[in-house]
DNA sequence: AATGAATGAGAGTTCATTCAT
DNA sequence: GATGAATGAACTCTCATTCAT
């Protein structure tokens, strides 16, 4: 990889002991982020993770117990971020397969702004599977609630509870390919995604999920 | 992981040098198979794969260049038995969503034969990009084909050829996600898929994409 | 070869951590020297090296890039050496062929003294190439000085500049000759020079070089 | 290196058994003698010189007994071919100082018609000491008798026989090392030897040894 | 809390040699 | 005599982790 180059040395002067000490460990885990988003969880050592954060490999283990532990909170920090973004980008007013296509869209802008997001969440499967499990715990407990509310307006019809966790499942898989064919571009960097891909997408939903049955 | 046990010493006696050769290429290959398939890619080491197929580590560098060289192999090796499992799956008179919905549930008992596939499949992204490329473009052209071919017969309108490779990837995904959810155990195992997902991906589709416009 | 014994385990107590890791680098180096000068430089394995020098295969790497980096430092380290043992051992009022009697002799006392400088400096032809050269570079240079201020001093005649060049190879070649005849054992060890053949190389240096034309 | 080319397959058609095998072991010694030439001896293996040689990796150990074995053999192999043609070079009428030109211009006529020669020759201390010494003990006792006629004729005066055998290393040693700085390119080629190192040769030994005391 | 040298297990790979065919 | 697959010891190098400073 291209090295990266390191996060600015230390904040400000005059940080109280505690400070530093969440200073240095936020530090750590955004460096550990910008590793893992260049070179994948399986070249992200611990001493290029100390590297870029400028801290000797020893204080690593003063804020992670091992190497896996870094990087098993790297998904949970980076989608909660995820999460909030998506959170503030959904109109209150939309519903339908409209707030299903906002979602989507804003899905999208997250992961351009934040490239390093396509390689922690998709490599974490195999990486830190607990991380990943509980991301989706999380992300289909919202759609739940979010497709719940769907049927009770009466825009989803002809779809049981249990059924419905698979369409989810199917929806989120959705994301990944998508972006795994049109905008992840093979080495850490991404690109938007074309129209005609956005358009074929709530077709499908539309038509699948939210069509009067 | 649990100690796999090594194939069968040497097939029948009475092999020509020919034979043998084959037959060691073979067993050096399903090891690795079956290696990946229960500790993934990362951990499959050429001393695990040659003390599963009975031979010297030395004797894998006799058929593989290098350990990574075995890894690109596996995808396309097992990528094929999968596709010829669907084609020969098939009923020849099956048409729109039924046809589609014999193609879904022959990729999950092939899975379910052969549970390794899994891993290999889906970690193949990381850690052998090049045969998960090659693998996809297969895929994705098999498919193009099968959906031309509903489209001509008029049991799918609406969507672009473009929006139709979108499609695509979207179908795939379910797969994907639907298996990483129902169907794989976390532990290289697997079960057969739930009656009410296989429901749910034939209504989605069939709504999503075949139903009449 | 006879196994080494390592050297002293640590030096003293007591030093400062920059104290110990000179230290640590100092005695994987002569370590490394006295491997070379026993088994030479094809033999000489990283396992060796460290064993001899006390610490873990991985300690070596905390020092040096690559073997072959280790076996690079080897000869301007000992060459160095050599060269101030010369430089300290020629008597400034001495000219002519005197003086060229005193560095041979200077520098099969410190062959003497340096057994392990034989195949350091021999072998490295093939096995540092590139020391090799910067070594004969600085030799080469030292001697066109040397030589050249004998000209002008009217003890040398007859020799172009492009000529003398070509003498100092024949100078350093008979070193390398008569070191590998009548010094080197063919095991690392080595005896003094015998009294005939300074005699025969003075006789003849002097006749060729510094008889009056 | 560049892959050398294999040597024609067999030679003629309708070859005995016994001419069969010797044709076998020349192709053998003669691959093994382009494969050091080429990449020097450390890097010459075996399957290299079969590969070169265009036989089966096992046909090497009924020829010789190691891969040593055939090491050792290259410099008496080449040597011999080089005493040849330095004996062939010699005008019968030559004496002094001529002779000794003559001499040292037919080596370097040598190498340049055979560049392998230098590898195998320089290498050989290192890598076949046996045959080195073996190489040297002939090359010193031709010499002996040429400068034992010399000081008869009365052109050399001055030396005794051990003195003798000093300045005959001096002469070998020469050869090598203006062969290392004028003549060898660093990869395997060669170049004429300048003028002017023929020059200061010839004079050096002239005035050295051969010019009246 | 921070350091960074030291550790050592384990990885991938090479290659001279053997031997059944 | 020729073959070439099989062997296994030996190699260089990596890196997560520890711990004395």
């Amino acid at each position: 990889m291209s090295e990266l180059t390191p996060l600015r040395p230390v904040k400000q002067r005059r940080m109280s002991r505690d400070e530093k000490a969440r200073d240095t460990y936020k530090r750590l885990l955004e460096s550990a982020a910008r590793v893992v988003g260049e070179d994948g969880y399986a070249d992200a050592s611990v001493s290029k993770i100390t590297r870029l954060a400028g801290v000797a490999q020893g204080t690593f283990y003063n804020y992670f117990e091992t190497r896996q532990d870094v990087l098993d909170r790297l998904l949970p920090y980076m989608g909660r971020q995820m999460l909030d973004h998506i959170g503030r980008s959904l109109a209150h007013d939309l519903t339908g397969a409209e707030r299903e296509e906002a979602r989507f869209r804003a899905f999208f802008d997250y992961l351009n702004e934040h490239p390093a997001f396509y390689r922690i969440l998709y490599e974490a499967e195999i990486f830190a599977p607990d991380a990943h499990d509980e991301h989706f715990r999380i992300l289909v407990d919202g759609y739940k609630g979010a497709l719940g509310r769907a049927v009770e307006r009466g825009e989803i019809k002809g779809y049981s509870d249990q059924e419905l966790e698979a369409v989810i499942y199917m929806l989120l898989s959705a994301r990944s390919y998508l972006a795994m064919r049109y905008v992840h571009d093979g080495k850490g960097g991404t690109g938007p995604l074309p129209g005609h891909v956005i358009d074929a997408y709530v077709k499908f939903v539309t038509r699948g999920l939210f069509a009067a049955g």
